[in-house]
RNA sequence: GGAUGGGUGGCCGAGUGGUCGAAGGCAGCGGUCUUGAAAACCGCCGACUCGCAAGGGUCCGUGGGUUCGAAUCCCACCCCAUCCGCCA
Protein backbone atom coordinates (compact mmCIF):
# COMPACT_ATOMS: atom_id res chain seq x y z
CA UNK A 1 0.00 0.00 0.00
CA UNK A 2 1.63 3.43 -0.98
CA UNK A 3 1.69 6.71 1.62
CA UNK A 4 -2.04 8.01 1.08
CA UNK A 5 -0.27 11.43 1.91
CA UNK A 6 2.37 11.06 -0.60
CA UNK A 7 -0.31 10.40 -3.14
CA UNK A 8 -2.14 13.58 -2.56
CA UNK A 9 0.90 15.79 -1.79
CA UNK A 10 3.29 14.34 -4.56
CA UNK A 11 1.04 13.35 -7.90
CA UNK A 12 3.21 13.73 -10.54
CA UNK A 13 5.84 11.48 -8.58
CA UNK A 14 3.65 9.10 -7.72
CA UNK A 15 1.92 8.91 -11.65
CA UNK A 16 5.79 8.82 -12.94
CA UNK A 17 6.69 5.92 -10.65
CA UNK A 18 3.51 3.72 -11.70
CA UNK A 19 3.77 4.68 -15.05
CA UNK A 20 7.31 2.93 -15.01
CA UNK A 21 5.93 -0.18 -14.67
CA UNK A 22 4.00 -2.53 -16.48
CA UNK A 23 0.25 -2.16 -16.78
CA UNK A 24 -1.45 1.17 -16.58
CA UNK A 25 -2.71 2.93 -13.85
CA UNK A 26 -5.15 5.76 -13.78
CA UNK A 27 -5.25 7.94 -11.03
CA UNK A 28 -7.62 10.91 -12.10
CA UNK A 29 -10.53 9.27 -10.76
CA UNK A 30 -9.24 8.75 -7.36
CA UNK A 31 -8.42 11.99 -6.44
CA UNK A 32 -11.96 13.19 -6.74
CA UNK A 33 -13.01 10.11 -5.10
CA UNK A 34 -10.61 10.65 -2.22
CA UNK A 35 -11.38 14.31 -1.93
CA UNK A 36 -15.53 13.55 -1.55
CA UNK A 37 -14.62 10.95 1.00
CA UNK A 38 -13.06 13.53 3.07
CA UNK A 39 -16.11 15.95 2.40
CA UNK A 40 -18.39 13.18 3.76
CA UNK A 41 -16.13 12.75 6.48
CA UNK A 42 -15.97 15.95 7.93
CA UNK A 43 -19.72 16.15 7.64
CA UNK A 44 -20.14 12.70 9.43
CA UNK A 45 -17.88 14.51 12.37
CA UNK A 46 -19.40 17.49 12.74
CA UNK A 47 -22.63 15.45 13.42
CA UNK A 48 -21.09 12.84 15.61
CA UNK A 49 -19.76 15.86 17.64
CA UNK A 50 -22.96 16.85 18.26
CA UNK A 51 -24.61 13.81 18.77
CA UNK A 52 -21.41 13.22 21.52
CA UNK A 53 -22.39 16.46 23.23
CA UNK A 54 -26.07 16.32 23.36
CA UNK A 55 -25.37 13.20 24.76
CA UNK A 56 -23.29 14.00 27.28
CA UNK A 57 -25.78 16.60 28.38
CA UNK A 58 -28.69 14.01 28.88
CA UNK A 59 -27.05 11.93 30.87
CA UNK A 60 -25.82 15.07 33.24
CA UNK A 61 -29.84 16.48 33.22
CA UNK A 62 -30.62 13.03 34.45
CA UNK A 63 -28.31 12.51 36.60
CA UNK A 64 -29.38 15.70 38.40
CA UNK A 65 -33.23 15.35 37.72
CA UNK A 66 -33.73 17.65 35.17
CA UNK A 67 -35.97 17.31 32.11
CA UNK A 68 -34.06 16.41 28.57
CA UNK A 69 -37.58 16.04 25.87
CA UNK A 70 -35.83 18.86 23.99
CA UNK A 71 -32.71 16.29 23.25
CA UNK A 72 -33.92 13.38 22.95
CA UNK A 73 -36.29 15.34 19.18
CA UNK A 74 -32.91 16.94 18.64
CA UNK A 75 -31.59 13.42 18.90
CA UNK A 76 -34.58 12.07 16.67
CA UNK A 77 -34.21 13.88 14.19
CA UNK A 78 -30.02 14.16 13.69
CA UNK A 79 -29.54 10.14 13.97
CA UNK A 80 -31.16 9.21 10.71
CA UNK A 81 -29.43 11.54 9.10
CA UNK A 82 -26.40 10.83 10.60
CA UNK A 83 -27.00 6.78 9.67
CA UNK A 84 -27.16 7.83 6.16
CA UNK A 85 -24.12 10.11 6.19
CA UNK A 86 -22.32 7.66 7.70
CA UNK A 87 -23.37 5.08 5.28
CA UNK A 88 -22.40 6.97 2.66
CA UNK A 89 -19.10 7.42 4.24
CA UNK A 90 -18.22 3.76 4.40
CA UNK A 91 -18.70 3.36 0.90
CA UNK A 92 -16.52 6.28 -0.18
CA UNK A 93 -13.71 4.74 2.25
CA UNK A 94 -14.03 1.50 0.61
CA UNK A 95 -13.59 3.08 -2.97
CA UNK A 96 -10.89 4.45 -1.81
CA UNK A 97 -9.53 1.62 -0.08
CA UNK A 98 -10.01 -0.63 -3.35
CA UNK A 99 -7.78 1.30 -5.57
CA UNK A 100 -5.28 1.70 -3.01
CA UNK A 101 -5.14 -1.69 -2.19
CA UNK A 102 -4.85 -2.35 -6.27
CA UNK A 103 -1.86 -0.25 -6.93
CA UNK A 104 1.78 -1.47 -6.71
CA UNK A 105 5.03 0.01 -5.09
CA UNK A 106 6.93 2.93 -6.83
CA UNK A 107 10.55 1.63 -8.24
CA UNK A 108 13.45 2.94 -6.44
CA UNK A 109 15.10 5.58 -7.44
CA UNK A 110 18.41 3.40 -8.22
CA UNK A 111 16.30 0.64 -10.05
CA UNK A 112 17.09 0.53 -13.88
CA UNK A 113 14.69 1.68 -16.32
CA UNK A 114 13.28 -0.80 -18.68
CA UNK A 115 9.99 -1.94 -20.07
CA UNK A 116 10.33 -6.01 -19.58
CA UNK A 117 12.82 -7.99 -18.41
CA UNK A 118 15.11 -7.23 -21.09
CA UNK A 119 15.67 -4.01 -19.56
CA UNK A 120 16.79 -6.19 -16.48
CA UNK A 121 20.84 -5.06 -15.65
CA UNK A 122 23.62 -7.68 -14.83
CA UNK A 123 26.03 -6.58 -11.61
CA UNK A 124 28.23 -9.40 -11.40
CA UNK A 125 29.07 -13.01 -12.38
CA UNK A 126 30.57 -15.52 -10.19
CA UNK A 127 32.95 -17.10 -10.67
CA UNK A 128 34.22 -13.79 -11.98
CA UNK A 129 36.72 -14.97 -14.32
CA UNK A 130 35.83 -16.92 -17.29
CA UNK A 131 32.65 -18.48 -18.32
CA UNK A 132 30.38 -20.76 -16.43
CA UNK A 133 31.23 -24.40 -16.78
CA UNK A 134 31.60 -26.07 -20.37
CA UNK A 135 31.16 -29.49 -20.07
CA UNK A 136 33.67 -31.73 -21.88
CA UNK A 137 30.17 -33.32 -23.37
CA UNK A 138 27.13 -33.02 -24.62
CA UNK A 139 25.31 -31.78 -21.60
CA UNK A 140 21.72 -33.47 -21.29
CA UNK A 141 18.76 -31.71 -19.38
CA UNK A 142 17.79 -32.42 -15.86
CA UNK A 143 14.86 -34.16 -17.02
CA UNK A 144 17.00 -36.49 -19.02
CA UNK A 145 19.51 -37.14 -16.25
CA UNK A 146 16.81 -37.39 -13.92
CA UNK A 147 14.38 -39.69 -15.83
CA UNK A 148 17.56 -41.89 -16.61
CA UNK A 149 19.09 -42.04 -12.71
CA UNK A 150 15.12 -42.71 -11.56
CA UNK A 151 15.11 -39.84 -9.29
CA UNK A 152 12.84 -37.43 -11.25
CA UNK A 153 9.28 -39.23 -12.18
CA UNK A 154 7.14 -36.73 -14.20
CA UNK A 155 4.58 -39.35 -15.22
CA UNK A 156 4.03 -40.20 -11.55
CA UNK A 157 3.65 -36.81 -10.22
CA UNK A 158 1.00 -36.23 -13.34
CA UNK A 159 -0.91 -39.41 -12.70
CA UNK A 160 -1.25 -38.64 -8.90
CA UNK A 161 -1.88 -34.64 -9.03
CA UNK A 162 -1.38 -33.37 -13.16
CA UNK A 163 0.77 -31.55 -14.99
CA UNK A 164 3.31 -29.28 -13.00
CA UNK A 165 3.94 -32.10 -10.31
CA UNK A 166 6.81 -34.27 -10.01
CA UNK A 167 7.85 -37.23 -7.95
CA UNK A 168 11.03 -37.32 -6.15
CA UNK A 169 12.82 -40.88 -5.81
CA UNK A 170 15.87 -42.31 -3.55
CA UNK A 171 18.20 -39.97 -4.56
CA UNK A 172 16.40 -37.46 -5.51
CA UNK A 173 14.40 -37.00 -2.87
CA UNK A 174 17.13 -37.91 -0.78
CA UNK A 175 18.72 -34.56 -2.38
CA UNK A 176 16.19 -32.66 -1.71
CA UNK A 177 16.21 -32.94 1.47
CA UNK A 178 20.11 -32.38 2.08
CA UNK A 179 19.16 -29.39 0.41
CA UNK A 180 17.08 -27.87 2.48
CA UNK A 181 19.33 -28.67 5.34
CA UNK A 182 22.45 -27.19 3.98
CA UNK A 183 20.89 -24.22 3.45
CA UNK A 184 18.87 -24.16 6.73
CA UNK A 185 21.93 -25.11 8.28
CA UNK A 186 24.16 -22.01 6.80
CA UNK A 187 21.42 -19.32 7.46
CA UNK A 188 20.90 -20.69 10.97
CA UNK A 189 23.77 -20.91 11.81
CA UNK A 190 26.51 -18.59 9.93
CA UNK A 191 23.69 -15.91 9.12
CA UNK A 192 22.27 -15.84 12.33
CA UNK A 193 18.79 -15.95 11.00
CA UNK A 194 15.65 -17.81 13.62
CA UNK A 195 14.09 -21.06 12.02
CA UNK A 196 10.42 -20.73 11.40
CA UNK A 197 8.15 -23.37 10.48
CA UNK A 198 5.07 -21.74 9.32
CA UNK A 199 1.37 -22.96 8.57
CA UNK A 200 1.36 -23.84 5.16
CA UNK A 201 -2.24 -22.69 4.28
CA UNK A 202 -3.03 -18.52 4.99
CA UNK A 203 -6.20 -16.73 5.15
CA UNK A 204 -7.50 -13.75 3.54
CA UNK A 205 -6.32 -10.67 6.03
CA UNK A 206 -2.31 -12.40 5.54
CA UNK A 207 -2.43 -12.68 2.15
CA UNK A 208 -3.66 -8.87 2.02
CA UNK A 209 -0.52 -7.88 3.97
CA UNK A 210 1.90 -9.39 1.86
CA UNK A 211 0.29 -7.74 -1.34
CA UNK A 212 -1.25 -10.99 -2.96
CA UNK A 213 -4.64 -10.49 -2.39
CA UNK A 214 -7.12 -8.47 -3.74
CA UNK A 215 -5.01 -8.51 -6.96
CA UNK A 216 -3.25 -11.82 -7.43
CA UNK A 217 -6.38 -14.29 -6.07
CA UNK A 218 -5.68 -16.65 -9.35
CA UNK A 219 -2.36 -17.05 -8.53
CA UNK A 220 -3.00 -19.16 -5.49
CA UNK A 221 -4.68 -22.76 -4.72
CA UNK A 222 -7.48 -22.00 -2.65
CA UNK A 223 -9.00 -24.40 0.35
CA UNK A 224 -12.54 -25.74 -1.36
CA UNK A 225 -14.41 -25.11 2.03
CA UNK A 226 -12.65 -23.02 4.38
CA UNK A 227 -11.48 -19.34 3.46
CA UNK A 228 -8.03 -20.46 3.23
CA UNK A 229 -5.20 -20.17 0.50
CA UNK A 230 -2.05 -22.47 0.12
CA UNK A 231 1.15 -20.07 0.34
CA UNK A 232 2.78 -19.42 -2.69
CA UNK A 233 6.11 -18.71 -0.50
CA UNK A 234 7.11 -18.54 2.78
CA UNK A 235 7.21 -14.60 2.81
CA UNK A 236 3.52 -14.91 3.33
CA UNK A 237 3.28 -16.31 6.89
CA UNK A 238 6.74 -15.14 8.08
CA UNK A 239 6.15 -11.50 6.80
CA UNK A 240 3.23 -11.33 8.38
CA UNK A 241 4.48 -12.46 11.50
CA UNK A 242 5.09 -8.65 12.57
CA UNK A 243 1.65 -7.64 11.74
CA UNK A 244 -0.11 -5.48 14.14
CA UNK A 245 2.10 -5.59 16.16
CA UNK A 246 4.45 -2.67 17.44
CA UNK A 247 7.74 -4.01 18.31
CA UNK A 248 10.33 -2.81 20.18
CA UNK A 249 13.46 -0.85 18.49
CA UNK A 250 15.93 -3.60 19.79
CA UNK A 251 14.41 -6.05 18.35
CA UNK A 252 15.23 -5.20 15.20
CA UNK A 253 16.63 -6.38 12.71
CA UNK A 254 14.74 -9.23 12.63
CA UNK A 255 15.64 -11.95 10.70
CA UNK A 256 14.14 -15.28 9.51
CA UNK A 257 14.32 -18.28 7.07
CA UNK A 258 11.88 -20.88 6.53
CA UNK A 259 11.62 -24.15 4.59
CA UNK A 260 8.12 -24.46 3.39
CA UNK A 261 6.48 -25.97 0.48
CA UNK A 262 5.10 -23.40 -1.78
CA UNK A 263 2.25 -23.94 -4.45
CA UNK A 264 1.17 -21.48 -6.82
CA UNK A 265 -1.09 -22.14 -10.11
CA UNK A 266 0.70 -20.91 -12.50
CA UNK A 267 -2.25 -19.28 -13.99
CA UNK A 268 -0.73 -17.30 -16.59
CA UNK A 269 2.54 -19.26 -17.55
CA UNK A 270 0.11 -21.71 -19.94
CA UNK A 271 2.90 -23.63 -21.76
CA UNK A 272 5.54 -22.09 -20.41
CA UNK A 273 8.52 -24.14 -18.79
CA UNK A 274 6.38 -27.23 -19.53
CA UNK A 275 8.90 -29.77 -19.47
CA UNK A 276 10.99 -30.39 -16.25
CA UNK A 277 11.36 -29.01 -12.85
CA UNK A 278 11.47 -25.51 -13.30
CA UNK A 279 8.25 -24.35 -12.99
CA UNK A 280 5.79 -26.14 -10.76
CA UNK A 281 2.50 -26.19 -8.45
CA UNK A 282 4.40 -27.32 -6.09
CA UNK A 283 7.75 -26.54 -5.21
CA UNK A 284 10.17 -26.08 -1.98
CA UNK A 285 11.99 -23.24 -0.86
CA UNK A 286 14.18 -22.04 2.09
CA UNK A 287 12.93 -17.99 2.14
CA UNK A 288 15.02 -15.14 4.06
CA UNK A 289 12.75 -12.05 5.65
CA UNK A 290 14.21 -9.31 7.37
CA UNK A 291 12.25 -6.62 9.24
CA UNK A 292 14.00 -3.63 9.59
CA UNK A 293 13.98 0.05 10.12
CA UNK A 294 13.82 2.16 7.53
CA UNK A 295 16.97 3.67 6.88
CA UNK A 296 18.85 0.09 6.97
CA UNK A 297 16.35 -1.90 4.97
CA UNK A 298 18.57 -1.41 1.57
CA UNK A 299 21.74 -2.06 3.42
CA UNK A 300 19.97 -5.58 4.30
CA UNK A 301 18.69 -6.09 0.73
CA UNK A 302 22.45 -6.04 -0.37
CA UNK A 303 23.25 -8.35 3.20
CA UNK A 304 19.91 -10.82 2.17
CA UNK A 305 21.29 -10.82 -1.40
CA UNK A 306 24.71 -11.73 -0.22
CA UNK A 307 23.32 -14.73 1.64
CA UNK A 308 21.34 -16.31 -1.03
CA UNK A 309 24.41 -15.53 -2.93
CA UNK A 310 26.61 -17.84 -0.80
CA UNK A 311 24.42 -21.10 -0.96
CA UNK A 312 25.26 -20.84 -4.56
CA UNK A 313 28.87 -20.40 -3.92
CA UNK A 314 29.05 -22.98 -1.21
CA UNK A 315 27.66 -25.19 -3.60
CA UNK A 316 30.00 -24.24 -6.58
CA UNK A 317 26.92 -23.00 -8.98
CA UNK A 318 27.88 -20.34 -11.18
CA UNK A 319 25.54 -18.06 -11.27
CA UNK A 320 25.01 -13.97 -11.93
CA UNK A 321 23.08 -10.94 -9.85
CA UNK A 322 20.79 -8.91 -11.93
CA UNK A 323 19.10 -6.13 -11.35
CA UNK A 324 15.57 -6.14 -12.22
CA UNK A 325 14.66 -2.89 -13.88
CA UNK A 326 11.49 -0.71 -13.54
CA UNK A 327 8.88 -3.15 -15.90
CA UNK A 328 9.97 -5.99 -14.62
CA UNK A 329 9.35 -5.63 -10.88
CA UNK A 330 6.80 -7.34 -8.39
CA UNK A 331 3.76 -5.44 -7.11
CA UNK A 332 5.24 -4.98 -3.77
CA UNK A 333 9.00 -4.31 -4.58
CA UNK A 334 10.86 -1.07 -4.82
CA UNK A 335 13.87 -2.84 -5.99
CA UNK A 336 14.21 -6.52 -6.39
CA UNK A 337 17.71 -8.59 -6.99
CA UNK A 338 17.42 -12.17 -8.91
CA UNK A 339 20.38 -14.55 -8.68
CA UNK A 340 20.04 -16.54 -11.84
CA UNK A 341 21.95 -20.14 -11.89
CA UNK A 342 23.99 -21.39 -14.88
CA UNK A 343 22.00 -24.49 -16.60
CA UNK A 344 24.30 -26.18 -18.99
CA UNK A 345 21.97 -28.65 -20.26
CA UNK A 346 19.81 -25.11 -21.58
CA UNK A 347 23.08 -23.05 -22.12
CA UNK A 348 21.09 -19.95 -20.02
CA UNK A 349 21.07 -18.61 -16.88
CA UNK A 350 18.08 -19.57 -14.97
CA UNK A 351 15.90 -17.29 -11.94
CA UNK A 352 16.78 -19.49 -8.39
CA UNK A 353 16.60 -16.79 -6.12
CA UNK A 354 14.75 -13.27 -6.05
CA UNK A 355 15.73 -10.66 -3.27
CA UNK A 356 13.34 -7.30 -2.42
CA UNK A 357 13.12 -4.67 -0.57
CA UNK A 358 9.05 -3.57 0.01
CA UNK A 359 10.08 -1.29 1.90
CA UNK A 360 6.85 -0.14 4.32
CA UNK A 361 4.90 -0.82 1.25
CA UNK A 362 3.32 -4.54 3.00
CA UNK A 363 4.07 -3.18 6.55
CA UNK A 364 1.30 -0.36 5.99
CA UNK A 365 -0.97 -2.90 4.88
CA UNK A 366 -0.35 -5.24 8.15
CA UNK A 367 0.31 -2.57 10.42
CA UNK A 368 3.66 -3.59 11.09
CA UNK A 369 5.61 -0.98 13.23
CA UNK A 370 8.42 -0.34 15.83
CA UNK A 371 9.17 2.64 18.18
CA UNK A 372 11.71 4.22 19.01
CA UNK A 373 13.38 4.16 22.23
CA UNK A 374 12.04 7.23 23.95
CA UNK A 375 10.12 8.09 20.89
CA UNK A 376 5.68 8.36 21.23
CA UNK A 377 4.71 7.94 17.82
CA UNK A 378 5.53 4.20 16.16
CA UNK A 379 6.67 3.86 12.80
CA UNK A 380 6.39 1.62 10.06
CA UNK A 381 9.14 -1.24 9.55
CA UNK A 382 10.62 -2.29 6.65
CA UNK A 383 10.61 -5.64 4.96
CA UNK A 384 12.56 -7.99 2.66
CA UNK A 385 12.20 -11.02 1.52
CA UNK A 386 14.45 -13.24 -0.47
CA UNK A 387 14.63 -17.13 -1.26
CA UNK A 388 17.54 -18.60 -0.10
CA UNK A 389 17.31 -20.53 -2.41
CA UNK A 390 14.13 -22.33 -4.46
CA UNK A 391 15.06 -25.89 -3.51
CA UNK A 392 13.63 -27.72 -6.76
CA UNK A 393 15.48 -25.26 -8.86
CA UNK A 394 18.71 -25.69 -7.62
CA UNK A 395 18.25 -29.56 -7.60
CA UNK A 396 18.10 -28.89 -11.15
CA UNK A 397 20.94 -26.92 -11.48
CA UNK A 398 23.09 -29.37 -9.62
CA UNK A 399 21.86 -32.72 -11.79
CA UNK A 400 22.96 -30.38 -14.61
CA UNK A 401 26.02 -28.93 -13.69
CA UNK A 402 26.98 -31.88 -12.20
CA UNK A 403 26.21 -34.16 -14.85
CA UNK A 404 29.33 -37.04 -15.52
CA UNK A 405 30.25 -38.03 -19.26
CA UNK A 406 28.52 -41.82 -17.41
CA UNK A 407 25.07 -40.54 -16.88
CA UNK A 408 25.91 -40.48 -12.93
CA UNK A 409 25.78 -36.97 -10.63
CA UNK A 410 28.62 -36.15 -8.45
CA UNK A 411 27.60 -34.63 -4.83
CA UNK A 412 28.90 -31.31 -4.60
CA UNK A 413 31.43 -31.02 -1.77
CA UNK A 414 29.41 -29.29 0.74
CA UNK A 415 26.00 -31.90 0.60
CA UNK A 416 28.45 -34.57 1.39
CA UNK A 417 27.64 -34.86 4.99
CA UNK A 418 23.70 -34.32 4.56
CA UNK A 419 23.41 -37.17 1.96
CA UNK A 420 24.18 -40.18 3.98
CA UNK A 421 27.83 -41.04 2.38
CA UNK A 422 27.31 -41.45 -1.16
CA UNK A 423 29.38 -39.36 -3.27
CA UNK A 424 27.61 -39.46 -6.66
CA UNK A 425 23.97 -40.85 -7.92
CA UNK A 426 24.17 -43.25 -10.12
CA UNK A 427 22.11 -46.14 -11.90
C1' G B 1 -18.07 -31.71 16.16
C1' G B 2 -20.43 -31.04 21.54
C1' A B 3 -20.09 -28.38 26.42
C1' U B 4 -18.31 -24.42 29.41
C1' G B 5 -15.52 -19.97 30.19
C1' G B 6 -13.23 -15.99 27.75
C1' G B 7 -11.55 -11.98 23.87
C1' U B 8 -10.65 -4.37 26.93
C1' G B 9 -4.52 0.20 25.73
C1' G B 10 2.95 -2.36 24.82
C1' C B 11 1.61 -6.29 28.83
C1' C B 12 -1.71 -7.78 33.05
C1' G B 13 -6.45 -6.40 34.51
C1' A B 14 -11.20 -3.56 36.43
C1' G B 15 -15.48 -1.94 34.29
C1' U B 16 -22.67 -4.70 33.01
C1' G B 17 -26.73 1.41 29.60
C1' G B 18 -25.10 7.91 30.37
C1' U B 19 -20.02 13.00 32.84
C1' C B 20 -15.77 5.92 30.12
C1' G B 21 -10.94 6.34 25.62
C1' A B 22 -11.91 3.54 29.70
C1' A B 23 -9.86 2.35 37.23
C1' G B 24 -5.55 -0.09 39.12
C1' G B 25 -0.90 -2.44 38.31
C1' C B 26 3.55 -3.55 35.28
C1' A B 27 6.72 -1.71 31.58
C1' G B 28 8.41 3.02 29.49
C1' C B 29 9.67 8.45 29.88
C1' G B 30 10.85 12.88 33.07
C1' G B 31 12.00 14.49 38.04
C1' U B 32 13.15 14.38 43.67
C1' C B 33 16.47 11.73 46.80
C1' U B 34 21.61 9.22 46.29
C1' U B 35 28.87 9.44 45.50
C1' G B 36 26.42 6.07 41.68
C1' A B 37 22.67 2.51 41.19
C1' A B 38 18.47 0.26 43.44
C1' A B 39 14.34 1.32 46.48
C1' A B 40 10.86 5.08 47.71
C1' C B 41 8.11 9.31 46.21
C1' C B 42 6.02 12.97 42.37
C1' G B 43 4.56 13.79 37.32
C1' C B 44 3.82 12.08 32.22
C1' C B 45 2.41 8.02 29.32
C1' G B 46 -2.86 4.06 23.81
C1' A B 47 -3.50 3.74 18.41
C1' C B 48 -5.57 5.67 14.04
C1' U B 49 -7.55 9.72 11.45
C1' C B 50 -9.36 14.95 9.68
C1' G B 51 -7.45 19.95 10.28
C1' C B 52 -2.51 25.37 9.06
C1' A B 53 -4.18 25.54 13.97
C1' A B 54 -7.66 25.60 17.82
C1' G B 55 -9.90 21.44 18.01
C1' G B 56 -12.83 17.27 16.13
C1' G B 57 -13.84 12.09 15.00
C1' U B 58 -13.09 6.71 15.28
C1' C B 59 -11.42 2.39 17.85
C1' C B 60 -13.08 -2.16 24.14
C1' G B 61 -12.44 -9.69 18.70
C1' U B 62 -15.55 -8.86 13.75
C1' G B 63 -20.29 -7.66 11.56
C1' G B 64 -25.35 -6.52 12.33
C1' G B 65 -29.38 -4.92 15.77
C1' U B 66 -32.03 -2.52 20.16
C1' U B 67 -31.76 2.58 22.36
C1' C B 68 -32.09 9.58 22.63
C1' G B 69 -27.35 7.21 24.07
C1' A B 70 -23.68 0.70 23.89
C1' A B 71 -17.17 -1.61 26.22
C1' U B 72 -21.82 -2.64 28.85
C1' C B 73 -28.22 -5.42 26.21
C1' C B 74 -29.67 -8.85 21.72
C1' C B 75 -28.19 -11.84 17.18
C1' A B 76 -24.53 -14.00 13.91
C1' C B 77 -19.61 -15.09 12.98
C1' C B 78 -14.24 -15.51 14.15
C1' C B 79 -10.48 -16.60 17.62
C1' C B 80 -8.43 -18.46 22.44
C1' A B 81 -8.64 -21.73 26.93
C1' U B 82 -10.50 -26.13 29.33
C1' C B 83 -13.30 -30.77 29.23
C1' C B 84 -15.54 -34.63 26.02
C1' G B 85 -15.51 -37.10 21.16
C1' C B 86 -12.38 -38.10 16.89
C1' C B 87 -7.48 -38.21 15.01
C1' A B 88 -1.49 -37.64 12.34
Amino acid sequence: MLDIKLIRSNPEIVQQGLESRSGQYDLTNFYGQEEKKRAVQGQVEQLQARRNEISKEIGQRKGSGEDAADLFAEMKELGPKLKVLEAEFKNQEQAVEAVLAGLPNLPHKDVPKGADESGNVELRRWPTQGDPAKLAFAAKNHWEIGEDLNILDFDAGASIAGARFTVLRGAGARLSRALINFMLDLHTGEHGYTEVMPPLLANQKTLYGTGQLPKFAEDLFAAKDDPLYMIPTAEVPLTNLVGDKILAEEELPMKMTAWTTCFRREAGAAGKDTRGLIRQHQFDKVELVWITKPEDSHEALEQLTANAEEVLKRLELPYRAVSLCTGDLGFAAVKTYDLEVWLPGQNCYREISSCSNTEAFQARRMKARFRRNGAKKPEMVHTLNGSGLAVGRTLVAILENYQQADGSVAIPEVLKPYMGGITAISK
